[in-house]
DNA sequence: GAGTATCCTAGTATTCCGGTGGGTTTCAAG
DNA sequence: CTTGAAACCCACCGGAATACTAGGATACTC
């Protein structure tokens, strides 16, 4: 279960922009270089939150990018469905499409828990939480513990 | 963040094994019809799971293989690492190596929180729950409520 | 109309993924 | 000690995805 680049980059450039939203537009290069982000590449993950609608563009002199709607009203998932598409899935397939067979047919209900708390997680975190650092209580806790850092 | 076919396969042969753990030595053919798994990508993948220890086998006429440790003790996410290796990556590295500027410095902790959320689960679910269809509580919770089965 | 910045299309190198094939070794039974 | 059954090993393979890069066309401001 891998974070893709496009969704770290994606997130991270949004949260740039959460962070300087009164100060009009912002330009990709600033996002690219304040985030250490591939300017090229960045260009094609922004292109993708446009047209999720995550993200508004001005072109031009004095143009770039402003978040679509207030920072408090996009959350993590929601990047990350725009460049990615589903959260979860399993072999190509949403969870809820599979059918198991035998000693295997309860672990279709494991896939769908998993999915769940992904969930439970991005869908909770919005773009404002990132800037303010205020993540919210139920991420905090589970952040807590020490064997979280742990890798296992 | 996809499951992939490797994992999945993974874990079916190991709940099949769980499942038949009486009857000694399961063939790996008998285990790739029972979960319409290729049988001869699923050789491969029993062979990760003899080389961390999940499964033993044996050899020769009436071989086959059977779990290593009691059912009890297998969990979903020692199958998966065995064939896949860690359960989070970003980009591929794991999360605690990661170091992030500016606004999107508190997403370090939002990945660990996701990390952990998915062990919750994975971590939890042993094979023995498979088979028995005995889910632990928590994640028999998760899957009880209806959004948990929305494709959002 | 000069300059700036997004937008669009295409290309590319590398890696991963899912799967095959051929042959070798180990073992049990006859 | 042969025969057959099974795991084992190694190499390969096509296609897709990843992570980028290049070049220009388009739109906007001043």
């Amino acid at each position: 279960m891998r974070i893709s680049a496009r969704a770290d980059y994606a997130v991270r450039a949004a949260a740039e922009l959460a962070a300087s939203d009164q100060d009009g537009p912002v330009r990709a290069e600033a996002l690219a270089t304040a985030q250490s982000i591939p300017y090229r590449f960045l260009e094609g993950i922004l292109s993708d939150l446009r047209r999720d609608g995550i993200v508004v563009s001005q072109r031009g002199a004095g143009g770039g990018y402003r978040l679509a709607r207030p920072a408090t009203q996009v959350t993590i998932a929601d990047v990350i469905r725009a460049v990615d598409g589903p959260l979860v899935f399993v072999r190509g397939t949403r969870p809820s499409d599979l059918e198991y067979q035998g000693a295997a047919a309860p672990l279709l209900r494991v896939w769908v828990a998993l999915r769940a708390n992904v969930r439970m997680v991005l869908e909770e975190v919005t773009l404002a939480d990132l800037v303010t650092d205020g993540l919210p209580e139920q991420v905090r806790l589970l952040v807590q513990s020490e064997e979280a850092w742990e890798n296992a």
